[in-house]
DNA sequence: TGTACATCAGTGAACGCGCGTTCACTGATGTAC
DNA sequence: TGTACATCAGTGAACGCGCGTTCACTGATGTAC
């Protein structure tokens, strides 16, 4: 079990992708425990401290890989040849995916109280932004090109990631609710919000 | 400290009114602990299990009692006589606001896993419906009168539900975020979502 | 090449704590006769 | 009107549990001489 001198790292991933999987499980961080990730790892819990000071460090460390997934999956729907309104909506499509495959990780991220300090979240406001640039990136093409009426690419990312988001943690929050097809609802929710930003001339 | 023969309703709701006030202190249902509600409440940790079987049921209390206070939000929100898109748009807005005021309120209505069973969660789905339904009855009339193209009220509903829950949910989980003005950022949705569903004919 | 030593990943036992819940009980209140 | 009794809201003590974290330690690995 002992690992040898340079196979730290090792430990402290399995210790990672342990706690991932318990967070996935339990469904709650208030759930996971220092003990049960030590468990399923095979370490004794003290261990854990050797890797990370307190829980919180544990946590956030899921939330950061987290995040980096999420940001490599918007990037992968970013397409700078395409029409840029149908960049907006594959974003769009891809962070819903991400979220409804990933319900434990999306809540964590996006739905609960991210366990570092509110006042001064620099880590999450970066890491946060790094996916949303590209929307705002996405949203300005969108608007240079004419398919938007002119307007504040910040504010319509705002708005598109609130809806996207809407949608994500509805389904998430409430499965048990009558949805009608999840597909139908995501691409009337997509259309419509675009075509509320077209120009008036060009709604037709 | 004990009460009359028939007052020990009245013991019951001092425990839900604490267990609220501690819910939105806490922030978090588990960090809610029956021993701090009967502290809270001036009793002994087992008065509480004359009222609630079980620390579930006290919270599901608590959850009812939201439940009904945002359907009261909404119903007071709704006018058969105005325009129906004010109605819509009136109806988004008091949702919105009722989330802003009562964050954690909001959170464990909308954004945590209910404690009662998930598969047949009927009063969730009842209560939350009932709500609900004002706003599949606001679109039909949007419908009805030529406002929004033809389409499935229920469907539109459910577009403009995960639209408002995307707002609130984000400015609850995310204050940090570097939002632009909340009240512009609202409208923008609104206005936006509802102009997408305007037949094409009629969004000049 | 052999040996003494530093390093460091991980152990085992324990700390104090707060939790949900159960149990046998108390004692004031109301009721039947 | 007086008294014995049933009711029932609430008590006090305890149950077993799992938690985060600390502490002094062990023992294999690598290194210096």
């Amino acid at each position: 079990m002992r690992a040898r001198r340079g196979e730290g790292d090792r430990l402290r991933e399995e210790i990672v992708d342990a706690t991932e999987k318990l967070l996935i499980e339990t469904g709650s961080v208030d759930a996971v425990s220092i003990r049960a990730v030590a468990e399923a790892v095979g370490v004794t819990p003290p261990s854990i401290y050797i890797h990370f000071a307190r829980k919180e460090d544990l946590i956030l460390e899921v939330c950061e890989r987290n995040f980096r997934a999420l940001d490599a999956v918007i990037e992968l729907a970013t397409c700078d040849e395409c029409e840029p309104l149908d960049e907006v909506k594959a974003i769009g499509r891809a962070y819903i995916q991400f979220g409804l495959e990933h319900p434990e990780q999306y809540r964590l991220l996006f739905m609960t109280r991210t366990p570092a300090l509110d006042p001064e979240d620099m880590r999450e406001r970066i890491v946060g932004v790094s996916g949303f640039s590209r929307v705002v990136e996405a949203a300005q093409r969108c608007i240079d090109e004419g398919v938007f009426a002119p307007g504040d690419a910040f504010v319509i990312a705002c708005g598109l990631w609130s809806g996207v988001h809407g949608l994500t943690s509805l389904f998430i929050a409430k499965p048990t609710f009558p949805w009608p097809d999840r597909d139908e609802l995501v691409e009337h929710v997509l259309d419509g919000y675009c075509r509320g930003l077209a120009p008036i001339e060009a709604s037709a």
